[in-house]
RNA sequence: GCGGUUGUCGUCUAGCCUGGUUUGGACGUCAGCUUCCCAAGCUGAAGGCCGCGGGUUCAAAUCCCGCCAACCGCACCA
């Protein structure tokens, strides 16, 4: 049994992720997360956090699944998503329609219609692969999820494809709550939806998928992105080294300075993405960013890197995908809707010297005539500023500079978008936990994926033991903790069952326990044991 | 979707080719005994109408067909 297999089928019995509906036989493309899976899910949605929004002060947002069609008629993905598939009308077998043409000599342009592509294949009497005949019937196969929004079926909707076109939607809102300021980073996390032909691989290539997106809008004359790390040396696999299949060793700061990268805001995302994926336990060796070439980039995409992990079944598997979205969403929303989607910036061209008059001071000192004063121009003469013909003191007044001319400019910010597939993220974090240990498996998660996460155990099932078991556990679960209690068998078999788990801590109550108190912490990875107070646990 | 391989308790599997009474085992699970620190020992139990549906046959886990699912290739992966 390969490693694979073995960590899919210790998912499943220790309540990491299944596939889904198997009593129904199954459907594929669609998990189910357990209880431990759907905690770790929790841990690396916040770990997440830590790397990509809090460091930077970004929003996290929360918007439908569901999309009107307009919407994602506009971001392109109605026209893009989607693949012309051609039905032999004599066997039924289902091909690329344009493949076909291209593999009988034709040439067709990118948006060719469904009914010329019809026509061309009808005409040119171009065979079917598998039967030979030469009737064929051209549809569109859409990869997405349609459905209804209200009782009209002409209020079409569609499950969405990514999150990030809920951002780009609210862009106008967000701007406002941000006070206009850029670079803005507004991340969602959530479901996304994508009708693949043929799901594959285990939690790889789903129907229904967790992700994790932001989306970063910022100027692009004057990106203000984070410093970038000159030290650490990201596995490049760029459009210049690519044919060669190594990867080149390069730091961010040089592959932005160089060119490698287009953005500085996209380097500081692969170098995050980079530490991040290294804190769920991958190596850096079984890392990777690989450019996508033009060709196969999505529409909206200038530059893509896909970040991969390396698993010893599937080879290099794609957990994130990083991509200068330039300006195509913001501008695409905006032909639609009619509506604005810009920053403004302003810049003072010119200033000139004003008088601005201290109210307080002046009611203080004119008590009769404040009122003229404060209404009228103050001026400036050879010998002093006068108001209303009054010679003000120096503390009535000061002088400033004021903007007389300011440039105001409009644009289309740009967007980097570093984007999740979490599931993926799930499943690599157990496969790369996996391990034995004398015979044993142990799942070695990082202790960030498992916060306050411990078993409680009474040595034996004595009485007393057990009670004072319960207190402890009552204990833990009052600061937060999510506790695992079992109180049945053979001591090592608990310890074993928990190592197989994932469960860092494991906490004994035995006979000493009842006599001062202290109990014994054992670690899941050293299988060492410390005796503490039950106190010492809630640091 | 195409081609190939596969589908038997939670898991791994024996049986299928060469149809024939209640599908056997191991691990795991559960219960009891035992047990003061690492899958220990003893006793017992539950759990499968053999992926689903149809057909052939006196008789189907076993042969045939369809469907579903998984795996591997191909295509697809915005």
């Amino acid at each position: 049994m390969d490693k694979l297999t073995e960590v899919l089928n210790l998912a499943k019995s220790k309540g990491y992720f299944w596939p889904s509906y198997e009593i129904y036989g199954g459907v594929s493309g669609f998990y189910t997360l357990g209880p431990m899976g759907s905690l770790v899910l929790r841990n690396i949605e916040d770990l997440w956090r830590s790397y990509f929004i809090r460091p930077n002060g970004f929003l996290e947002i929360d918007s439908p699944d569901i999309m009107p069609a307009r919407v994602l008629k506009a971001s392109g993905h109605v026209d893009n998503f989607k693949d012309p598939m051609a039905e032999c009308k004599k066997c039924g077998s289902k091909y690329r329609a344009d493949h076909l043409l291209k593999d009988s000599g034709i040439q067709i342009s990118e948006s060719a219609s469904i009914n010329y592509m019809s026509d061309l294949l009808n005409q040119n009497q171009v065979k079917c692969p598998n039967c030979g005949a030469t009737a064929w019937n051209v549809k569109q196969f859409l990869n997405m999820f349609e459905t209804n929004i209200g009782p009209y079926a002409e209020n079409r909707g569609y499950l969405r494809p990514e999150t990030a076109q809920g951002i780009f939607v609210e862009f106008k809102t967000l701007i406002d709550i941000n006070r206009g300021r850029l670079p803005m980073g507004v991340a969602q996390i959530g479901k996304g939806y994508r009708n693949e032909i043929s799901p594959r691989q285990s939690m790889v290539r789903l129907r229904e998928f967790h992700m994790m997106e932001l989306e970063l809008f910022m100027d692009p004359e004057d990106e203000e992105a984070p410093a970038l790390d000159s030290n650490i040396k990201l596995p490049l696999l760029h459009e210049k080294v690519i044919q060669r299949g190594e990867p080149e060793m390069i730091s961010p700061s040089e592959a932005y300075r160089s060119g490698v990268i287009k953005s500085a805001w996209l380097a500081y995302f692969l170098e995050q993405s980079f530490r991040f994926i290294m804190a769920l336990g991958v190596p850096e060796s079984k890392q990777r960013f690989i450019e996508k070439l033009a060709g196969e980039r999505a529409h909206y995409s200038a530059q893509t890197f896909d970040h991969e992990v390396f698993f010893d079944e599937m080879g290099w598997t794609e957990v994130a995908g990083l991509a200068y979205r330039t300006d195509y969403d913001l501008k695409s929303h905006s032909k639609e809707t009619g509506q604005e989607l810009v920053a403004i910036e302003k810049k003072a061209i010119s200033t000139r010297k004003a008088i601005r008059l201290n109210e307080k001071e002046v009611k203080h000192n004119h008590l009769d005539g404040w009122e003229k004063i404060l209404s009228s121009v103050p001026e400036s003469r050879a010998d002093g500023i006068y108001a209303a013909g009054i010679r003000l003191s120096a503390d009535e007044y000061k002088i400033i500079e004021e903007v007389e001319k300011e440039e105001v400019r409009k644009f289309v910010p740009h967007v980097v978008e570093p984007s999740f597939g979490l599931d993926r993220l799930l499943l690599t974090a157990v496969y790369y936990a996996y391990g034995k240990k004398e015979g044993r498996n142990i799942l070695s998660l990082p202790h960030a994926l498992l916060e306050k996460v411990v078993a409680v155990l009474p040595l034996v099932s004595k009485e007393d033991m057990l009670q004072k078991a319960i207190e402890i556990k009552a204990m833990l679960e009052k600061s937060g903790y999510f506790v695992i209690f079992d109180e049945k068998g053979y001591i090592g078999k608990r310890y074993a069952r928990l190592d197989e788990a994932g469960i860092p801590k494991a906490i004994t109550i035995d006979g000493q326990t009842l006599e001062d108190g202290t109990v014994t912490v054992r670690d899941r990875d050293t299988w060492s044991q410390e005796r503490v107070n039950p106190s010492d646990l809630l640091v």
